[in-house]
DNA sequence: CTGAAAGCGCTTACAG
DNA sequence: CTGAAAGCGCTTACAG
C-alpha cells in the first residue's frame, strides 16, 4: 500500500501538504492540489486509518455489547445503531455477552484497548466490575446504556418505558376478565425485569387483584427457560400469562402443547416484542411492541452527540431518553372470545 | 492512560523489557519481571492496541458484511462468526449492505482503510467493483465468501448446498402429489438464487414435470416482496409453492390471507431457513434447515486459518466448504393431508 | 539478558 | 501558503 510519504514524493511536496489536501484541513494552492490528487490517483493511495487514529487519538469506532445477537430482539436494534453510526461516520465493533459478566468484562476491556471512541452497552445481569467502572472513568470513554439501566454506571441512557408497556398489557388482560394472570419474567438483576414486574403489579393493584408471588416465575430470555417456566406456571392454573420476551413465549407455547392446552381458548397470552411474522401465524400474538430500531438509532445518536466536539463534553449533563411502547392487539389475548365478558 | 513509557520509567527498565514481559516474547529475569508487573499493576497499564496494530501491521480485527442483520437469517450466522472469531482472538467489525453494491463498496473500502486482517463477505447482488477487487488483491487481504459465491472473487468460500436442499424440498412436494409447484426465489444475480432454481428445476425434471417459467417469480428477500410475489403467483393457481427465505414466506402468508386461501388445505408451502419458533405457531412450516451458526463458525475458522502464520499463506490453495441442509417436515407441506395421495 | 534506536503511517504545531 | 520536525504508543532488529 502506498503511504503518505509515497504521495508526497510523487507530488514533490511535503507530508503536511498531502495531509492538508486529504483532510481539507488547510488551504493549498490549486497547483499543488492537482499535483497531490494526481499522485493519490496514480498510487491508489488510501490513508491508513490506524495511523490516523493513533495520531488523532480518535478511532471513529464505537463498541456495542448486546446480550445475544441471536435473540431476535437485538438484530433490529443493532441495525438502528449501525445506520445512525454510519451516517455519522462511525464503524461498529460488535459482541454478545450472553448476560455473562465475565464475558462482558472481557469485551469491554478489549474494546477499550482498541480505543473505541464510545460504547453502547446493554449491561449484562448483575453489577459492573468496579475496576472496569474506574477504567471507563479514567479513560473518559463515553458509554450510553441501551435498553437496560445499571446504577453502577452514570451517563446517558436510552431506554424503553417497560413499566408502562407491561401495565398496559396486564390491564388489557384484566379488562377482558382474566384474574389469575401469571408472568414469565426475564433475568433477575436486569432493570427491564424489575420494571416489567412493577407494571404487572401496578396493573393488578389498580384492579384490586391480589398479587400472588407464586404466579410469577423467572426465565433467562431463552426458549428453554420459557418452556420450563411455563410447565411450572401451568401447574398453578393461571387463566392468562404475560411473558417478557418472544423467545420465552416460544418456549411457553411448547409447554402449552405438552399440557394439551390451547391459546387463547384455555389460556391467554400477551408478550413483549413484536415481529413482522406474528401476523401470519396462529395463535396471532398480542404484544407490547418495543421500538427496537428507534432504540438503536437513538442510542447511537446520543453517543455520537456526546462524542462530537461543539458539545463541551464535560459540560453536557447526562441525558436519559425513554421510548414508548404500544400495545398490539391480536388473538392470543382472547379479545374475540372475551370481548365484554369482563365488563 | 499509562503508556509503556510510564511503565518502563516506573520499573526503571527499557521499553523493550516491558514489551517482552507484556508479550512474553523473550526471556526476562525474574527480578525485572516482578518490577515490571508491579509497575503495570500500579499504573493500571493496558497496552494500546492501536499502536500495537500499527507496529505489527496486524489488527486482529475482521470485517463482516452481510446483506441485512435485521433479516432473521443473519443473526445466527453472525453469532457463529463472533464465537469462532473471538475464540481465536479476533474482534468483529460488522455492517449491512442491503444488497446495495455502492453501500457494499463503501464498507469494504472503510474496512480496508481500517486495516482489518481479513473479511467475511456475503456478496451483494451483482458484480464486484473491479477497483475493489484490485485493492483486495494488492493489499493481500484474505476474504472468505460466506453463503454466496461470486466469481469476481477468488479465495475461500463457505457455502450451503442450496441446490440439494431445494431439490429435496421440491421433490418432497412432488412425492405428495403436487404438480403445479410455484417458486418465490430471491434476488437475481445472487448465487443462492441460481442454485435454488437449479434444485427446483432438477426436481421437476426427475419427476417429468414440465418447467413453467410463469410459476417462478422473483423477490428481494423482504416481507413486502414475498407478499407481492405471492399475489402474482396465486393468480396462476399453483397447488404448492417453494419459497427462498423466511421473510418472503411471511409476506406470502399475508397474500394467502388476502385471497382467503389456507395453508396447507388450499396450497402447500415449503420454505428455506428454519427457526425455533416455527414449531409453535400454525401453520407449522416445513423448511429446508440451513445450518446458520455452523456457516458463520466455519467461515470465521476458515478465515482465521488463512490469517494465522504456520500456514504458508500463499501456498495454501483456496478452500471451499459446503454445508448440507436437512429437510424439516411439519404441516405446511400438507404431509398429513396428502400422505400416500401422490403415490 | 537488557537497552538505545529506528520504524509503523499518520497529524499538528511551529517556523519560514 | 509550505516544509521540517516531533509526537501518537507500540514492536523489533541490533548491539552490548
Amino acid at each position: 500500500m502506498a503511504t503518505i510519504y509515497d504521495v508526497a514524493r510523487a507530488a514533490k511536496v511535503s507530508l503536511a501538504t498531502v495531509s492538508a489536501v486529504v483532510n481539507g484541513t488547510a488551504y493549498v494552492s490549486p497547483g499543488l492540489t492537482t499535483r497531490v490528487t494526481a499522485a493519490i490517483q496514480k498510487l491508489g493511495y488510501q490513508p491508513n486509518l490506524l495511523a490516523r487514529s493513533l495520531a488523532k487519538q480518535q478511532t471513529h469506532t464505537i463498541g456495542m455489547i448486546v446480550p445475544n445477537i441471536a435473540n431476535p430482539f437485538w438484530p433490529e436494534v443493532v441495525r438502528g445503531v449501525e445506520d445512525a453510526a454510519h451516517a455519522a461516520g462511525y464503524t461498529l465493533l460488535m459482541a454478545s455477552s450472553d448476560d455473562d459478566r465475565a464475558k462482558e468484562a472481557l469485551y469491554l476491556r478489549l474494546f477499550l484497548a482498541k480505543r473505541v471512541d464510545g460504547l453502547l452497552l446493554t449491561k449484562a445481569a448483575g453489577p459492573l466490575d468496579p475496576d472496569l467502572a474506574a477504567m471507563l472513568r479514567t479513560t473518559r470513554t463515553p458509554v450510553v446504556q441501551l435498553m437496560r439501566s445499571s446504577t453502577a454506571l452514570g451517563g446517558d441512557k436510552v431506554l424503553i418505558d417497560e413499566r408502562e408497556g407491561s401495565l398496559a398489557a396486564v390491564a388489557h388482560l384484566l379488562r377482558l376478565g382474566y384474574r389469575r394472570i401469571g408472568m414469565i419474567n426475564g433475568l433477575d438483576q436486569v432493570s427491564t425485569s424489575a420494571q416489567r414486574l412493577e407494571g404487572y403489579r401496578d396493573a393488578l393493584a389498580s384492579w384490586h387483584v391480589e398479587f400472588e408471588a407464586a404466579l410469577v416465575v423467572r426465565g433467562d430470555f431463552r426458549v428453554e427457560s420459557g418452556h420450563a417456566a411455563g410447565l411450572e406456571l401451568l401447574d398453578r392454573k393461571p387463566d392468562a400469562v404475560f411473558i417478557a420476551n418472544y423467545l420465552m413465549t416460544v418456549g411457553f407455547m411448547g409447554a402449552l402443547r405438552a399440557r394439551h392446552l390451547r391459546c387463547p381458548d384455555d389460556i391467554a397470552v400477551v408478550t413483549c416484542d413484536d415481529h413482522p411474522w406474528l401476523d401470519s401465524f396462529h395463535p396471532r400474538l398480542t404484544t407490547v411492541n418495543l421500538p427496537k430500531y428507534e432504540l438503536g438509532q437513538a442510542g447511537a445518536r446520543t453517543l455520537v452527540e456526546r462524542l462530537e466536539p461543539g458539545h463541551p463534553a464535560g459540560a453536557k449533563r447526562a441525558r436519559v431518553v425513554t421510548l414508548k411502547t404500544t400495545l398490539c392487539l391480536r388473538d392470543s389475548c382472547g379479545c374475540d372470545l372475551r370481548r365484554g365478558a369482563g365488563a
